[in-house]
DNA sequence: CTTATAAATGTTATATTATTACATACTGTT
DNA sequence: AACAGTATGTAATAATATAACATTTATAAG
């Protein structure tokens, strides 16, 4: 079960902005994209995304600096997130693959470390990109 | 076999710095420490940071936009890598662990995409910090 | 050795991404 | 009403990364 969060105003301008894009978004496009609805700063950009990575409702693409809506309706936070990119159009999804979310979550190695999160993002070429 | 690279100049004075760094080292902090060597301008920098992450002697760790030393020594380029990152002390150390990086390499699903490339960050506590 | 080509360097300016600091307002609870 | 926690508004600035252009050095072929 998700826990519903009410959204405040901006969060709430942010992720539908985000949810109906098509791919991931940067925050100074969100940026241009929100102004006319009145949010005029980059601070009230982020700290409406950091809350919303907080809450799972998006995540970030780490290695694009972009956000994009959580595509598993089970993601109450964004504690193990999987993305496959492609590296000549830069689509993103989201990966929703039990069996790899399963072997990750229960990875550990000889270091001791306790895992708590991870991310894990595949590069490559998607079918389209592929086939051209 | 690890095929031998001659790094350049500043290829060589960024990549030593890293090395011998006890972790992740940022590009400006990078900059500031090779300055007496020469190297006065960012680009100089993250030219050199572009090769060494290429050839696989650093590699970049997206969360934290630092680079650290390949600790692997079969890593010959860029294309699959693991890290575990505490986010207590910051820690960061590189994954080897063959079943892992074998089941990323082989992983595929059914969205048709051709995976080349993965990155994988694990966060967590380390065992010094855990104990605290 | 000369020529051609690719790789690396030097330099300035600028673009992009993200945070600090401080003041104010809203929301829910006691 | 008083309090605590969360969210907002605003300005300034820090941190990260790239564009554009000129020059030099390394590598390989002829
Ligand atoms: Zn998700
Ligand atoms: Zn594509
Ligand atoms: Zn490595
Ligand atoms: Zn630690």
């Amino acid at each position: 079960m998700q826990k519903e969060h009410n959204l405040s105003k901006n969060q709430k301008i942010i992720f539908d902005l985000i949810d109906k894009s098509r791919g991931p978004m940067k925050a100074y496009s969100i940026l241009f994209n929100v102004q006319k609805k009145g949010i005029k700063a980059p601070l009230q950009v982020y700290r409406a995304l950091d809350k919303l990575v907080e809450i799972g409702k998006i995540h970030k693409i780490e290695s694009r600096n972009a956000f994009i809506a959580c595509q598993n309706s089970n993601c109450q936070v964004s504690k193990a997130t999987a993305f496959s990119i492609c590296e000549s159009c830069e689509n993103v999804s989201e990966i929703s693959n039990s069996k790899l979310s399963k072997y990750l979550s229960n990875f550990s190695d000889s270091s001791g470390m306790k895992y708590s999160k991870y991310n894990l993002e595949f590069f490559g070429l998607c079918k389209k990109c592929k086939s051209k």
